[in-house]
RNA sequence: GGCGGUGUAGCUUAGUUGGCUAGAGCGUCCGGUUCAUACCCGGAAGGUCGGUGGUUCGACUCCACUCGCCGCUACCA
C-alpha cells in the first residue's frame, strides 16, 4: 500500500477537429513515461482527456448541423479510437462534459468564490467602436482614440474574475524555490518576466455563449476555459467530493504540456491551486512541436500527417520509436517522411531486427534451435556484458529528465555492441571447428542474453516488439522480463527453443514508400478540397446571400496605384496612393507579406471607393483594394485594363 | 513593432554549473565479413560551434551588439 505513486497527465485536447501527429507526440511521450514508471515499480495514474466546451466548438458544431454534444461525441470517439490504435495505456480519460467533472468544477468555483478569490466585475474600458479596441485612460487622452482620433466610449461587460493579482508574489516565490518546477529551464525565465510585468485578474466567465458549465450562482454565465479545463487534473481524481484517489495521487508528478500552454499551467493553474489551498504539481514539462517543412502543422493549412496511415503501413512501435528517438523532447522538430523511413530502416530493420534475425538463425543452425548452456568464456565477453548492464543505470536518470531520445540511444549502444560482438567472435568459423563448440555455445548464449536485456529495456517504448523478441527467443513472460532482470547478465534459460519468426521490421524500399506516401497525401488533400467545395452550398451560406440592393450600395472602380510605401508602424500594412479618375485617395492594405511596394506601384486594381475612411495604426485609409486569395493562401492582384476611374459593375 | 525561442559537420542533432584534440546517428568514400532483413563490422573525409566585439589564464558554453529562421501578438476597410 505504501507503493510509490506517479501521476502523469497530458493536456486535454480540444476536439474541434481530428488530431494529428503533433497531438499524438505528446501522448506517446506520456505513455512511454507511464509505462516506464510502471515497469520500475510505481503505482501509476496516467490521465488524458478532452476539453469540450467553448464558443469555437459551439460554432463548429453549428456549421456541421449538429448539437455541440453530438459533435464532440463524434470527434472524441475518434480520439479514443486513435489512442486505442496507438495502444496508449492511460488509466482514465476525462471529458469536461462529463457529469463528474461539471459538478466538481462548480464546487471549485464556489470554494474560490466563498474565499473571496472570485468576484463579479466587468470588463470596463474606453472603447473605440470603429477600431474595435479598448484603451486605457492614459492612452485615450482627452477621451479620444489614439489611433483614429475619434471619441471613445465607456463599455461594460459583466463577468466573473479570479484574483490572479493576489498570487503574484507567491508565484514568484514558487519559481525561486522550485528550480525544477518548470522544465526546460529556458521557459522559466519567460514566466518569471511575465509575472514581473504584473498579473491582471483573470476573467473566468463568459455570457456571450452558453456551451459550458454554468456558473453556479449566476445562470447567465458559463465558466470560461481556464477553470473548466485546467481543473480536470484534480476533478478526474475525485476532488473535492470523493477524495480517495486525490489523496493517493495528488500532487501530480508531471504535467506534460506543449510549449504554447506553459503559461497557463505554470501561472494560472498554480494560482488556482493556491486559492484552493492545495499542493502544487511537482513538475511541468513544456515540450516542443513537431513541425512540417515550412511551418507549424495545422488543419487549416492541410499539411497534417495522419498518424493512422503511418501506423497501418509501418506499425505502432515504429512510429512511437521514431517520434521519441528522432526529436529532442523539449525542442521543436521537423517531420519528414524521409526521416521516418530512414529511422525505420537503419535503427529498426538493420540494427535491431537484423540482429535478432541473425542470432536466431545461428542458434537454429549451430545448436539445433536451443539456447545453449554458456560454455567457454572468451575475449570480448566482458565488454559486451558491461555495455548491456550499464545501460539501465544510465536510462533511469535520462528518463527522469524526459530525455527519451537519449534513453533510446543508450539502448541502441547495446544493439550495436552486440552486432559488433558477432563480428569479433565469428560464430560461423567456430562452427566449422568441432573444438570450437564450447566457445560457440558461450557466444550464442551471450548474444541471446544481450538481446533479452534489450527487449526489456524497450518495453516502455515498443512493447509489441519486445514480445515478438521473446517469442523468437523462447522467453516466457515473467522469466527475465522484469526491470530488475536488466541488471544481471546470464539469467536467460538454457534449453529454451527459439523460433524464427517474420522479420521484426521488414526493410523498406524508401523510394517506393516515399512515392506511396506522397500519393496518399495527395489523395487526402483532394478529399479535403472536395469537401470544402461542398461547404458553400450549405444552408447557412445561402441565408447569407445579399440582395441586389445591398450590392449596389458598394461602389467599385478601377484605380491606378501611383505610389506605395510601407506602413511605418505596422509589419503587414502597405500604404498606397491611388488615382481614381480625377480623384486621388490613400488606401492601407494588409498585403505586405505578399507584395513589395515596388510590385504594387503602377498596377491598375479594383477599389471599393465608398467605404467609410478610417485610420489604421495612425494612417488614413479611404477605401479597399481587392485581392484574390490563391489556394496556397497567397494574395494575387485583381487587375483591370480599363481606364482609371471606370466603374466596375 | 512588442514579447519569446532558436542558429553546432551535406542532413538530424548531443554538449547539465566555462577546461575538448567539439561528440553521435544518417549520408558519402575506402576496407573487412557472409550468420543475417544487399545486412553487419572497421577506417576516413567533413565543423573558423550564425557574425562581431568583450569578460577570462581559458568560451560552443557568460555579457553586449548584429544577422538569419521560427512562434505568439498588434495592424489586414
Amino acid at each position: 500500500m505504501d507503493q510509490k505513486t506517479y501521476y502523469i497527465t497530458t493536456p486535454i485536447y480540444y476536439p474541434s477537429s481530428n488530431l494529428h501527429i503533433g497531438h499524438t507526440y505528446c501522448t506517446v511521450a506520456a505513455d512511454a513515461m507511464a509505462r516506464f514508471k510502471r515497469l520500475t515499480g510505481y503505482d501509476v495514474m496516467f490521465l488524458t482527456g478532452t476539453d469540450e466546451h467553448g464558443q469555437k466548438l459551439q460554432r463548429v458544431a453549428q456549421e456541421n448541423h449538429m448539437s455541440p454534444k453530438e459533435y464532440v461525441d463524434k470527434i472524441v470517439g475518434g480520439i479514443e479510437e486513435l489512442w486505442k490504435t496507438m495502444e496508449i495505456s492511460y488509466d482514465d480519460f476525462i471529458r469536461t462534459t462529463q457529469e463528474r467533472h461539471m459538478k466538481r468544477v462548480q464546487q471549485l468555483f464556489m470554494k474560490m468564490y466563498e474565499k473571496g478569490d472570485i468576484y463579479k466585475g466587468s470588463y470596463e474600458g474606453l472603447y473605440c467602436t470603429p477600431c474595435e479596441a479598448f484603451w486605457t485612460e492614459t492612452q485615450a487622452k482627452d477621451g479620444l482614440c489614439p489611433d483614429c482620433g475619434r471619441p471613445v466610449e465607456t463599455m461594460r461587460e459583466e463577468a466573473y474574475f479570479f484574483r490572479m493579482s493576489k498570487y503574484q508574489d507567491k508565484l514568484l516565490e514558487m519559481f525561486e524555490n522550485n528550480p525544477d518546477f518548470l522544465v526546460p529551464e529556458s521557459r522559466k525565465n519567460e514566466m518569471v518576466n511575465f509575472i514581473k510585468q504584473g498579473l491582471e485578474d483573470l476573467c473566468i466567465s463568459r455570457s456571450t455563449f452558453d456551451w459550458g458549465i454554468p456558473v453556479p450562482i449566476d445562470e447567465k454565465h458559463v465558466i470560461y476555459v481556464w477553470l473548466d479545463a485546467l481543473s480536470n487534473y484534480i476533478t478526474a481524481l475525485g476532488y473535492p467530493d470523493e477524495p480517495e484517489k486525490f489523496q493517493r495521487y495528488w500532487p501530480a508528478d508531471l504535467h506534460l504540456v506543449g510549449k504554447e500552454i506553459v503559461r497557463f499551467h505554470t501561472l494560472i493553474w498554480p494560482a488556482m491551486l493556491m486559492s484552493l489551498e492545495l499542493p502544487l504539481p511537482k513538475k511541468v514539462f513544456g515540450h516542443g512541436w513537431i513541425l512540417l517543412e515550412g511551418g507549424k502543422m495545422s488543419k487549416s493549412r492541410g499539411n497534417v500527417v495522419d498518424p493512422v496511415v503511418l501506423i497501418e503501413k509501418y506499425g505502432v512501435d515504429a512510429l512511437k520509436y521514431f517520434l521519441l528517438r528522432e526529436y529532442s523532447f523539449g525542442q521543436d522538430g521537423i517531420f519528414t517522411n524521409e526521416a521516418l523511413l530512414n529511422r525505420i530502416n537503419s535503427d529498426l530493420a538493420n540494427d535491431l531486427g537484423n540482429l535478432v534475425s541473425r542470432t536466431v538463425s545461428m542458434i537454429e543452425k549451430y545448436n539445433g534451435g536451443l539456447i545453449p548452456v554458456p560454455g567457454e568464456e572468451g575475449e570480448f565477453d566482458a565488454s559486451l556484458k558491461a555495455t548491456a548492464l550499464e545501460a539501465a543505470e544510465k536510462i533511469e536518470p535520462l528518463m527522469d529528465r524526459l530525455n527519451f531520445s537519449g534513453a533510446l540511444e543508450e539502448i541502441w549502444h547495446i544493439v550495436r555492441r552486440t552486432n559488433k560482438y558477432i563480428d569479433e567472435t565469428t560464430p560461423w568459423i567456430l562452427a566449422k571447428d568441432p573444438g570450437g563448440k564450447a566457445r560457440l555455445d558461450a557466444v550464442l548464449y551471450n548474444l541471446a542474453e544481450a538481446i533479452r536485456i534489450v527487449s526489456v529495456l524497450i518495453l516502455p517504448f515498443m512493447h509489441n516488439t519486445a514480445k515478438q523478441i521473446w517469442a523468437q527467443l523462447g522467453i516466457r513472460e515473467g522469466e527475465g522480463t522484469q526491470w530488475a532482470d536488466v541488471f544481471s547478465f546470464g539469467i536467460l534459460r538454457s534449453g529454451a527453443k527459439v523460433e524464427k519468426g517474420p522479420a521484426l521490421f521488414p526493410r523498406l524500399d524508401i523510394e517506393k514508400e516515399l512515392a506511396d506516401l506522397m500519393a496518399l497525401q495527395k489523395g487526402e488533400e483532394k478529399d479535403r478540397k472536395e469537401e470544402e467545395k461542398k461547404q458553400p452550398s450549405s444552408e447557412a451560406e445561402i441565408q447569407e446571400r445579399i440582395s441586389m440592393e445591398d450590392f449596389s450600395k458598394m461602389r467599385l472602380q478601377v484605380g491606378e496605384i501611383l505610389s506605395c510605401k510601407k506602413h511605418p508602424k505596422a509589419d503587414k500594412l502597405l500604404i498606397s496612393q491611388l488615382q481614381i479618375g480625377e480623384k486621388q485617395m490613400q488606401v492601407v492594405s494588409g498585403v505586405a507579406d505578399s507584395f513589395t511596394p515596388e510590385e504594387m506601384q503602377g498596377k491598375k486594381v479594383i477599389v471599393v471607393t465608398n467605404l467609410k475612411p478610417v485610420k489604421l495604426r495612425g494612417e488614413l485609409s479611404e477605401g479597399m483594394i481587392l485581392f484574390a486569395r490563391d489556394e496556397d493562401g497567397s494574395q494575387k492582384f485583381v487587375c483591370s485594363e480599363a481606364a482609371s476611374g471606370s466603374p466596375v459593375k
